[in-house]
DNA sequence: CTTGATTATTAAAACGTTTTAAAATACCCC
DNA sequence: GGGGTATTTTAAAACGTTTTAATAATCAAG
């Protein structure tokens, strides 16, 4: 009894007694709830900062249903340099002053998405796991989208589906990245261009080749899609397919390369079988590091600013919770300071 | 009254009912307790399994006190190329059958960890957020160590600290490290080493120095640090102080660097000072991703496994949760997969 | 058969909130 | 002052678990 008093968790309860108020009138005061008076609503929020009050999520969680959780889904598909994590501190960062948690789930299922939504989102779904959800790599009929979707849960994607936009998504502006590498190659003298396209599955392959295909159409240049690889192969994979390619005698004279690690790959091809970046072929890769900053010979690039994307997608999603309808939550990132030279 | 049954969440209480149970037996029969006969914990495991039964998290989490939640803290400090998703990925992995989610917080605190464990943690521990932390870039006296130790919290961290390592850690063997990568150039002809470091404040500076010291001890070469920069400044003032240095008539013929993006510095400042690499200066840099196997011209690198380096955090720091003694929980990485030519 | 010990089940409380419905208090107007 | 309304507070239920203490069922042994 003349022990330390024990430390106990300062809670709504606790609060109340030292105010002599109930549990309930503590509750509303704090929440704000203009029904209490201004006094008690001070008082309250008082006693509460002394004690260092903080509302227990789990309890909060059991009676609201609410679980305050943002899952992120990682793909399985192997990472490109710091993806993740630029998206993720992004993330974090819109996610900074709202009480929401974010929880990485790494999606181990299945390499391609079929025809259904996978068994991570399912999960979260139907377990209540999480408020919302936030994932990449969208197809143009996406099973994740129409899912989620059909069942009202909040989303935002990170990159457009097909057709009519009736959700939630980030995305960034591909068809005009193409089309600004494609227009800077032409300049310094291109005349038979060609671009590494991520696999068919995915979204964002038809935006970049509408993009180079409207600059070749306007320079009427030639196009040659380069299909040794995509840019999900391994490094290895697209530097032989690049060395192959290119060692023959009609190789293309420009290449678009939307990816850090094609990017790189393809300067060691070249280099290997002796051509020289930016005068036997004109390159202009996307980065989303600082990267090509840094390597020689320097190459055209233009950057795409992921923690941005991140920060844009955890402000649509906390609005998409807020009730707004997901017909007018998109954000198309422009493409910014390119890096050409 | 003939809608349809609103399909209602599966709980403890709908098993029970179906069952002609009470909620307690069908609790202790999940919980496979031995005291449940065979037979009911059999038909509640059966009955569980049809109607889809999912154990509410709020629900336990309220009752037991454990969250089952760890949390990873993100450093402020820029990221290094995919430090954080290989990490984090390995974490996934490590955590991928418990039932533990990760959940990612930014430390958006004061740059340098001080005398206090920062904002994030503090509030961690006070508040019961999470069961256990990880946590990287420790220092020989780390103000979080000292505080998660004292308060008995479960904690992992990614780095050692000084003294006796009466905490969980992973660690990369950066001494061992720095020992080969010096012989390395040594062998090749060099006789003036030289090391990039962190900042003072990381414990893992010592490692990399007692590596390369005994390296050039035993093989009686000369050893400069290199203090123009640290492994934490940008790329640019990395490149700027290369140039500088090694463009002086006295500089060191090998150059250890512990990082990617201080290596493509390195190798741009060289090339743009007229210095070929691996012919007028020695180099060796540690990479976590491939990149290295695609930079031309060829350098020497050793490869850090982070993926590797956060399962064994997320193993350890189950075994933690588990009631292990934290002095039992460490792991030293070997250095592996040397890519030396 | 009883008794006493095992074994198996249950009722009820508790975790910390939010919220519904009811009760208490204050206020106003005639 | 009395009656009605508006304002403020409260008691109690509920969310879905786990667990303590108590009860019911089974069984061995005398």
């Amino acid at each position: 009894m003349t022990h330390d008093a024990q430390v106990q968790k300062p809670t709504q309860k606790l609060i109340a007694e030292t105010a002599g108020l109930s549990v309930g009138t503590v509750s509303r005061a704090l929440a704000g709830d203009p029904k209490i008076a201004d006094a008690t609503r001070r008082l309250v929020g008082q006693i509460a900062a002394e004690l260092g009050y903080a509302p227990d999520r789990a309890a909060q969680r059991l009676r609201t249903g609410k679980t305050q959780v943002i899952n992120l889904i990682l793909p399985p598909h192997d990472e490109i340099f710091g993806f993740g994590t630029s998206l993720i501190r992004g993330i974090t960062r819109g996610l900074e002053d709202s009480n929401y948690h974010l929880v990485v789930m790494p999606d181990f299922g299945p390499d391609v998405t079929r025809d259904d939504p996978g068994e991570v989102i399912t999960r979260i779904v139907k377990n209540r796991l999480a408020d919302g959800i936030l994932f990449s790599r969208t197809e143009p009929n996406d099973a994740r989208v129409r899912f989620l979707t059909e069942t009202g849960f909040p989303f935002v994607s990170h990159g457009r589906t097909e057709g009519k936009h009736t959700h939630a998504f980030v995305d960034y502006d591909n068809t005009n990245f193409a089309y600004k590498s494609a227009v800077r190659m032409i300049q310094k003298g291109a005349r038979k261009l060609s671009i590494l396209l991520p696999p068919p599955t995915l979204t964002f392959r038809q935006h970049l080749l509408q993009g180079i295909t409207n600059a070749v159409r306007e320079y009427n240049v030639e196009l040659e899609v380069f299909n040794g690889a995509t840019l999900d192969n391994s490094a290895d994979q697209i530097e032989a397919a690049i060395r192959h390619r290119f060692a023959a005698p009609d190789r293309p004279d420009g290449l678009v390369l939307p990816g850090e690690v094609s990017g790189l790959a393809t300067l060691a091809a070249l280099q290997d079988i002796g051509l020289t970046p930016q005068k036997d072929v004109q390159l202009v890769v996307k980065q989303t590091t600082g990267l090509f900053d840094l390597v020689r010979p320097r190459v055209d690039c233009i950057f795409e600013d992921l923690p941005e994307a991140g920060l844009q997608m955890a402000r649509l999603l906390l609005r998409r919770l807020r009730g707004e309808a997901p017909e007018t939550l998109h954000y198309v990132q422009p493409i910014s300071s390119a890096n050409l030279q």
